[in-house]
RNA sequence: GCCCCAGUAGCUCAAAGGAUAGAGCGAGGCUCUCCUAAGGCCGAGGUUGUGGGUUCGACUCCCGCCUGGGGCGCCA
């Protein structure tokens, strides 16, 4: 770059240190584009160079901006840019306004929704969320769960991984032995038809079972009595549940279909499309043979019959402070536990998917769980343990406390998606009363849940959320509906338009600050896709795409574009508005939030 | 005891080595004969938990401490 070149040269010819590599990033005011860069090191590099002794020493922001101004007298203005400047110890250059502005707006057009797509990284990307139990019914922390996992997938996709989305739900264990046991106990036959009322029902029947099974203060000899031959009814379900007793498998299965058909409506409902389910179930024999595997390699420690299965993770590793600690991977009686089945889980990805890399989308509090899979995978071998992530989230609760379902303290999804729906309707009628009845519904859903995702999107994963209903079924200031709002109304103005022409115009106006500052923030969506893809965060793409709602909320209400007389600004401004309509549609896309037409 | 996460405006949250720490909600004022007001505009609101350190420069990195939450060999 010719620019590098003079800077370097202006350097060498003044005895100053060479810079190492010259860092430019775009400039941060609105109103012109540029890049800059600034001296501060190279300020800091020679005063460090000059004995400390030295008077002549400057304060280096001084000495910094003393450098930038030289350069930029000797710069003059290059080619291809409109100024040049040196401000607080930073060079800055200008771009041609109206040549950015061109550039830019005919990518979004020419590349349209495939806008900020990044290049093919060729790895496989395994993510893995979207992973209730069954036999109970979905609540709003296994939303949480679900949406952060398939924005996730949307932006590692999108920027270039080959993605694969997978669901693991627990299918066996105990707690679905408990709804097996009352079930057939007191309410074989009774399950009541809806889809979701069947799935919900599963629940109560939990719950109801869960009280029957505990053990009560100043319980009576004859309830304790009855407990315990509950107690032992349940055991003896596990165990021919275990033993493949055709009766209680039957049983499991039908029951497990009535929790899938729920968890897949509601999929459907929030637009996602798992490519592989892994059953709980389906890796307990495999596991065991892995167990085997890890002893004759020397990684685990058998124990048994006097204790279980278990690795020591720090020492294998050599370390000598506890760190990962240690964990067991078999029970001394022979049956697996949950790390066993994420090893086996983990081989099944890595050797039949052959993923690259793989993103656990699971509660934070399981952190240390994971962290010993990902070391015990290495010590197994397995390069592409690196290459695993835990995306941990923090556990929704509810402002009265811990969502706990025993205590019938739960917000289901549904019942909040539901709710949601009623509340658009309700603003529908107010602000949109001319609204067909059949967009309504659609439209309701697409606003109800826009809202609940992005209530969910706009919060760093890492943090807990405390669920309240109102302010998560906002529709005003910083939500989904005010994201949704920008791009109806860009939607409305294109319509009412009746195309865009197609000749690029040319940005050869005195641009306001509003259309600068849109059409900036659309140029740097490729950059955020990157960004949220490498950090493996949502909340990058849901804080771009309200700072573009907002951009355009401005411009909208500044600048006519329909009315702004002079047939040259219009198509320009045509030319903005359409690709701010497409820019918000792909960012809202990626975070699973639909982008309406009308609302 | 050890480990992880959080602490920023009254409240909920952003910003993750660079230029003046930003939004929303709440409270105050203005704004619909004009592309939909789920909007826009204007003011108020800050010792970034605390004490050190590194750096030309720290909300950001390092160390100590305080507060809250979570985790730690046969739950998932």
């Amino acid at each position: 770059m010719q620019i590098e070149a003079v800077i370097r040269e202006y350097c060498a010819e003044n005895d100053l240190p060479q810079p190492e590599m010259l860092q430019w990033s775009p400039l941060p005011f609105a109103g012109e584009w540029g890049i800059s860069t600034s001296f501060f090191q190279l300020a800091a590099q020679e005063a460090r160079r000059q004995s400390s002794a030295s008077s002549a020493r400057k304060p280096v922001p001084q000495r910094a901006q003393e450098i930038a101004e030289a350069i930029a007298a000797r710069l003059g203005v290059p080619a291809g840019f409109s100024r040049v400047e040196a401000v607080k110890g930073y060079l800055n250059l200008y771009f041609s306004t109206a040549e950015f502005a061109h550039r830019t707006l005919q990518a979004v057009i020419s590349e349209a929704a495939n806008y900020g797509r990044g290049q093919p990284k060729g790895e496989r990307v395994m993510v893995e969320y979207a992973q209730p139990n069954t036999h109970h019914s979905f609540h709003i922390g296994h939303f949480r769960n679900a949406i952060l996992g398939e924005a996730l997938a949307r932006i590692v996709e999108f920027a270039g991984f080959e993605t694969l989305r997978a669901s693991y739900p627990g299918d066996i264990g105990l707690g679905v032995i408990t709804v097996l046991w009352i079930y057939q106990k007191f309410y074989q036959g009774q399950e009541p038809q809806g889809v979701h009322e069947r799935g919900q029902w599963l629940l109560k029947l939990y719950v109801e079972a869960t009280q029957l099974l505990e053990e009560k203060e100043g319980e009576t000899e004859e309830e304790r009595a009855r407990r315990q031959a509950y107690e032992a009814e349940r055991r003896e379900i596990y165990r021919r549940w275990d033993a493949g007793d055709p009766e209680i498998r039957a049983l499991w299965l039908k029951t497990r279909e009535w929790s899938l058909e729920e968890l897949r409506d509601i999929l459907r409902m929030l637009d996602i499309q798992i490519d592989v389910w892994f059953f709980e179930s389906e890796v307990d024999e495999p596991a065991k043979k892995i167990v085997e595997e890890l002893v004759q390699l020397g990684i685990a420690d058998d124990e048994r019959p006097n204790g279980p299965v278990l690795v020591r993770i720090d020492e294998k590793l050599g370390l000598k402070k506890e760190k990962y600690r240690t964990n067991i991977i078999l029970r001394s009686d022979g049956t697996t536990l949950y790390l066993t089945k994420d090893l086996a889980l983990a081989k099944e990805k890595f050797e039949r998917y052959h993923v690259d890399r793989s993103i656990y989308v699971v509660d934070s509090r399981q952190s240390l769980h994971l962290q010993q899979t990902f070391k015990i995978l290495e010590l197994w071998g397995f390069k592409q343990a690196e290459k695993c992530f835990h995306l941990g989230y923090g556990f929704v609760s509810l402002p009265e406390g811990a969502m706990s379902a025993r205590r019938g303290r739960l917000v289901l999804f549904k019942e909040v998606a539901d709710e949601a729906i009623r509340r658009v309707l309700k603003e529908i009628e107010q602000k949109n009363p001319d609204l067909p009845e059949a967009e309504r519904s659609i439209v309701a859903h697409q606003i109800g849940l826009g809202a609940m995702v992005y209530a969910m999107l706009s919060v760093d994963n890492n943090k807990d959320i405390v669920f309240v209903m109102d302010e998560a079924l906002n529709f005003d200031g910083h939500t989904g509906p005010y994201i949704q709002n920008a791009h109806v109304r860009a939607n409305s103005i294109l319509k009412k338009a009746g195309g865009l022409p197609s000749q690029a115009p040319d940005f050869d106006y005195n641009l306001t600050p509003h259309e600068i500052n849109l059409i900036d923030l659309i140029s740097r969506f490729p950059a955020v896709v990157q960004q949220a893809a490498d950090e493996y965060r949502p909340l990058v793409i849901a804080n771009y795409a309200y700072d573009l709602a907002n951009a355009f909320h401005s411009f909208y209400h500044a600048v006519p574009v329909l009315q702004s007389g002079d047939e040259r600004v219009r198509a320009a401004r045509l030319w903005i508005v359409a690709s701010a309509r497409q820019t918000l549609a792909n960012a809202l896309r990626l975070l699973d939030i639909a982008a309406p037409d009308v609302m």
